[in-house]
DNA sequence: AAGACGGGGGT
DNA sequence: ACCCCAGTCTT
């Protein structure tokens, strides 16, 4: 039963191969970057972000060399910025403490920063060729309707059950191979909506196809409830300066840049007075809107001219250097339709 | 085990 | 406008 399964998974595979850009050397560097780009990403939506990286930092001492702002330059809009802080200090820590080589078995690479069991597996199988099954939301997705598992992996033990299960289905000494079918088969032909289940060569033995229960395979995640949260974002303009600071607290955006901020629904006069800024008649834009997978950000920007303004921790910036500038996307979405004028 | 952490695509 | 998607770290 299970040979079948791989079988046909391979023979998918043949007629349906993807292409990695790290396929000409199989550098672990490369394939590491890509992965941790692709977490929570689609590749269609990591690769440019990929060919940029690679571009800019081709050895992973001139990525341990970068300043965290380029690196965050480059990673702007991808979200998740945690993944570019961890990338940067696992470069560092890679460069400096073990002379440029990348760790090369699963057990070693697993503890490196931003490195959890599905990357460890990818960069292992992918680079190596060790014998480790990778279990991303696409091989869960397709293990639930072929095997009729009727679990999310949210909880450890499903997860662990899973996991498990994939070990098994895993074909030893071609664990690259056999990982990018499954995820492959999972993205492109097993999808989470509208899977193509007439023209599927495992429809045969998959018990979702079989009992009618594709639609239902697998059952949909607890989510959490949205919390909203409300800003009063200001850039302060002198001149052709713009005023920023670096968001450093334990929050989201760690890391980016943003303007003078009141987190509240209503402006708070005295915030303002305290800031040394008259928001009288200032022309806010409308409540924009930004839905992040735990919080809904509901934000109001406006520019105020104020000649010889300053705070500590803000720094000015020329209005021509902000486009190399990492902003939440909700405020360069408002940057590119406004512009600074 | 539960919550925090961005953003994009399909319908 | 609404619904769905997806790994790692911290608490």
């Amino acid at each position: 039963m299970f040979k079948t399964f791989q079988d046909n998974l391979l023979a998918f595979y043949q007629s349906f191969p993807i292409e990695k850009p790290w396929q000409a050397d199989r550098d672990p560097y490369k394939i590491w970057l890509l992965e941790v780009l692709s977490q929570q990403t689609r590749m269609e939506q990591a690769l440019p972000y990929y060919r940029r990286l690679v571009d800019r930092f081709p050895k992973i001492e001139l990525l341990a060399d970068a300043s965290e702002d380029d690196l965050f330059a480059l990673w702007k809009g991808l979200g998740y910025y945690s993944r570019a802080r961890n990338l940067h200090n696992t470069a560092k820590y890679i460069t400096s403490e073990r002379e440029g080589q990348f760790p090369r078995t699963y057990a070693d690479i697993i503890k490196l920063n931003g490195v959890g069991p599905y990357t460890a597996s990818a960069i292992a199988s992918f680079a190596f060729r060790e014998d480790v099954a990778v279990l991303d939301g696409n091989v869960h997705r397709v293990l639930s309707r072929v095997f009729g598992i009727a679990k999310t992996i949210q909880r450890g033990q499903d997860k662990d059950e899973f996991q498990n299960l994939a070990n098994k289905l895993l074909i030893k000494g071609q664990s690259d191979i056999y990982n990018q079918a499954i995820m492959n088969f999972g993205s492109t032909h097993c999808k989470p909506q509208n899977p193509n289940c007439g023209d599927c060569n495992i429809s045969e033995i998959c018990y979702a196809y079989q009992n009618e229960k594709v639609g239902v395979l697998p059952p949909p995640k607890l989510r959490p409830i949205l919390r909203d949260r409300y800003f009063h974002f200001v850039f302060v303009k002198s001149k052709d300066n713009i005023y920023l600071r670096k968001r450093m607290e334990k929050d989201i955006w760690q890391g980016l840049y943003e303007g003078v901020v009141q987190e509240n629904k209503d402006l708070d006069v005295d915030f303002w007075q305290t800031q040394k800024l008259d928001i009288a008649g200032l022309l806010w834009s409308p409540w924009l809107k930004q839905v992040l997978s735990h919080q809904r950000i509901w934000m109001k920007i406006a520019i105020i001219e104020s000649e010889n303004w300053s705070s500590t921790n803000f720094q000015a910036f020329h209005t021509s250097e902000l486009k190399n500038i990492a902003f939440p996307r909700v405020v360069s979405k408002w940057i590119e339709a406004h512009g600074f004028d």
